[in-house]
RNA sequence: GGAGGGAUGGCUGAGUGGUCGAAAGCGCACGACUCGAAAUCGUGUAGACCCCUACGGGUCUCGAGGGUUCGAAUCCCUCUCCCUCCGCCA
């Protein structure tokens, strides 16, 4: 099955822009080498193709043919035969190169996307909130002794995560009691948020194909970064490996829904809340964020994840109702924020558009990542190949969207620092007090 | 885990080497009939890629990959998935 997985007439109308959008995300790609590999396949297609055509159209006559006749052309059949083999085998070569460069390929970032290379060129466009008090430039100075959340679920005995690492190394732990009760009920009121807005609710499968994380776009790329199950055991001799992996997101499993399907316009946009518990590696980030919970192997969270009709006007509103559903909850928890336009250095081969919400962490004394807003366009439509049949009966790409809605236990941290008291217990928000019987306090 | 059966177009389902990208039925679209509708009749109805201004033409796809053959839905090998029965089990 041939892979197409970007517009390539618009790729061949407008190198140039395919060109510059590589250079703004970092990416080493060259797109007039995949051009003359591009033309360098179409010509041999070419060749194949009229190849196969004659040979066809000979096959067809043999049974009429008798005699002397008959063995000739099979003769001449059998060695047509052996060079169009090799033809196709170069071919083969050919297009396994042309779609692993495909795959590499970005999407054009919209006008208004910042150009920088990497996270600290990234651009704050708003803040939400007001700092706590206790905080100050310097980081804890208050009128009492201000914990980080480690000291906090330690004193409180609700995060363990010496006894984590334990069982399962670094990054690991256990939250314990109202930890862990905390934690159901911040998703759970998360989830109920959506769902008061028509949100339908999704426990996906936690584990997925290859097809999935390429076609989400998480692969070729991510490797390093997923767990994969069944890793040893390679079957069959297809090109595609059979292997299940660990989901980094739900966005994964819940984009991959309608994969190979055709929708109804009338049907978009979709509105999916995804639930799951999400795997990540880690590789390579020794020595980073080692403290706590903010970087760890397992966590979980709310995804929201959004198809809709080719338009990119339509996209940004749904944008926009993304992003705001998930400061909703931040706002109803009181949590301070800021919106962050992210860079093309720092936004992925295939976001069009896409920005992060940091809340503010006392412990880090500054804003850390809690959600991630993205507009695909039809990047992961067209690897996913889902599409929908407009008005006029046109079948066309969807488009993508996905943020966070709540990711836990990372959202904790804000949580147990900002609502902590000069006694050492912590304050339960209003809104999740329904969640946990009514208990106002965890001490 | 043991034993069998299966995978064909939007669906049901025929097809065991060429006349098959594929019967028939259903569904759907358009047309005729009708005041209108139902029924009936007629016509059409997979996708991807390539060539072409267009008309049109070509290649590939019958779960996936490989093989045999001039030629494969059909024969051979490997894999995947689904179903039924038995066992086990949250």
């Amino acid at each position: 099955m041939l892979l197409i997985m970007i517009d390539l007439e618009d790729l061949r109308a407008r190198p140039d822009a395919y060109q510059k959008a590589a250079k703004d995300k970092g990416l080493k790609i060259d797109v007039k080498k995949f051009l003359k590999l591009d033309k360098e396949r179409k010509d041999l297609l070419g060749k194949v193709e009229s190849g196969r055509a004659e040979k066809n159209a000979v096959s067809k006559k043999i049974p009429t043919m008798k005699g002397k006749e008959k063995e000739t052309t099979l003769e001449e059949m059998r060695t047509l035969s052996i060079s169009l083999k090799e033809q196709d085998a170069k071919l083969s070569e050919i297009e396994e190169e042309w779609e692993m460069t495909q795959l590499e390929l970005p999407t054009i970032p919209l006008d208004s996307v910042p150009i920088g290379k990497d996270e600290t060129e990234n651009r704050e466009v708003r803040k939400w909130g007001d700092l706590p008090k206790f905080n100050t430039s310097s980081g804890f100075s208050a009128s009492f002794k201000i914990k980080d959340h480690v000291k906090l679920g330690e004193d409180l005995d609700i995060i363990d995560i010496p006894r984590g690492v334990k069982l399962a190394g670094a990054r690991s732990y256990f939250l314990k009691g109202d930890g862990a009760r905390l934690e159901m009920a911040v998703l759970q009121f998360a989830l109920d948020h959506l769902y008061k807005k028509g949100w339908t609710q999704f426990t996906p499968p936690y584990m997925a194909s290859w097809e999935c994380l390429m076609g989400t776009g998480f692969f070729p790329g991510a490797e390093e970064q997923t767990y994969a199950v069944g890793a040893e055991e390679k079957r069959g001799s297809g090109v595609e490996a059979d292997d299940l992996y660990l989901i980094g997101t739900s966005e994964v499993s819940v984009a991959s829904y309608h994969k190979d399907e055709v929708l109804k316009e009338e049907d978009l946009p979709t509105r999916y809340a995804g639930y799951s518990p999400c795997f990540r590696r880690e590789a390579g980030t020794y020595g980073k964020d080692t403290k706590g919970l903010y970087r760890i192997h397992q966590f979980q969270k709310i995804e929201q994840v959004v198809l809709c009709k080719a338009d990119q006007e339509e996209g940004l509103k749904l944008f926009e109702e993304i992003r705001t559903n998930a400061e909703e909850v931040l706002q109803s928890l009181n949590l301070p924020y800021r919106i962050i336009d992210v860079c093309t250095g720092d936004m992925g081969k295939g976001k069009v558009f896409m920005q992060d919400i940091e809340t503010w962490m006392p412990s880090r004394n500054s804003y850390g990542e809690t959600h991630s807003c993205s507009y695909l366009g039809d990047f992961q439509a067209r690897r996913l190949n889902i599409k929908y049949e407009d008005k006029d009966g046109n079948k066309q790409f969807v488009h993508t969207l996905n943020n966070t809605c709540i990711a836990s236990p990372r959202i904790l941290i804000p949580l147990l620092e900002i609502y902590q008291q000069e006694d050492g217990t912590v304050t339960i928000p209003d809104v999740l007090r329904p969640y946990m019987g009514g208990q106002a306090v965890i001490g």
